[in-house]
DNA sequence: TTGGAATGTCAACAAGACTGACGTAAAATG
DNA sequence: CATTTTACGTCAGTCTTGTTGACATTCCAA
């Protein structure tokens, strides 16, 4: 038993075994991001507008430091994609009541509905994903994609858990 | 039972754990590259130049064409890097014998160091990652990763595998 | 009232992706 | 043998998304 244990603990960290799970990654994210890629290219935006509407929309009211602080970009890449969402009237800005130097941030009603065409689009795939792999895989996905972060971005995520 | 496993299925296709799981692959994303990319500015490349390394030491001898369909760019896109990968003397080109227009790849000692320097870092990650979760959940995690795949990327990341 | 924080904005730049067009060499085909 | 196709390289131009640095505005808090 022991060495079954001990066999399989040493299989388990093969420089393969590493490999496979790296390029798993790779092709994977590839796949993550193809469906809402074609979305948003019809309308000429690109992963950037994604990932501010789908957090926009998972904070709504969420001001432009804390925005910063989830996608891990500078003031100036981000404003630059707020800047057209909000021309484009997808995002609306509401100087805060406490605070008035920040801005909170809120998708409209056309904002939330491409956020909902896209997040459609990528859950379909995951939710297969999900289907084809089965329960305790997607608890074992879930648990090594976590462990995979960064402490602090960690935090983050479980912070978006609990809000 | 019955009961149980339907409510289970329930719960397992919510919207929030979708979400989760899209934010999940957002970050781990994130910290997957993170020590890599620090190496990588080191000496003034980029990502691009990582994946080619990776896979030109993943398939010895490898032809561009070949290349091209792994990393799914443009052959203008993977010039660029492979130029400055040559010129660096990280990669070495072969003209193949039996057809004397392709280019066979592979890399020099330095390119081999350098690849090795790479994937050590990210391969670390990984292995905490695993080491946390545990078999079982690594186990998990690749079934979820290879059923997002597109199908024909999914069929490169086996070839690879048996290769 | 003054310092610092939150935010916005201008400018310049680079990586890395794209399209389109063209050239060359070599293999394959009729 | 002539023609077409394939493999590869390259030039030019564009786009998105990231970066730094500098500077202005607003306004909270000490």
């Amino acid at each position: 038993m022991q060495n079954d244990r001990s066999r399989e603990s040493l299989l388990f960290l093969t420089d393969e075994q590493l490999r496979q799970g790296i390029e798993g990654m790779f092709f994977a994210y590839r796949g993550f991001t193809a469906d809402p890629d074609r979305i948003l290219d019809k309308y000429n935006y690109g992963r950037a507008h994604h990932r501010a509407l789908h957090f926009i929309n998972r904070v709504p009211g969420t001001n432009v430091n804390n925005l910063l602080s989830i996608l891990g970009v500078t003031k100036q890449s981000l404003n630059r994609v707020l800047r057209t969402l909000i021309e484009h009237e997808l995002v609306s800005l509401r100087i805060g009541t406490k605070d008035r130097r920040e801005r909170h941030l809120y998708l409209t009603e056309s904002g939330k509905s491409l956020e909902k065409q896209l997040s459609t689009a990528q859950s379909h795939r995951m939710r297969e994903a999900y289907r084809q792999a089965g329960p305790d895989a997607v608890a074992g996905f879930k648990q090594v994609l976590e462990a995979m972060m960064d402490p602090k971005l960690q935090v983050t995520y479980k912070k978006l858990r609990v809000s």
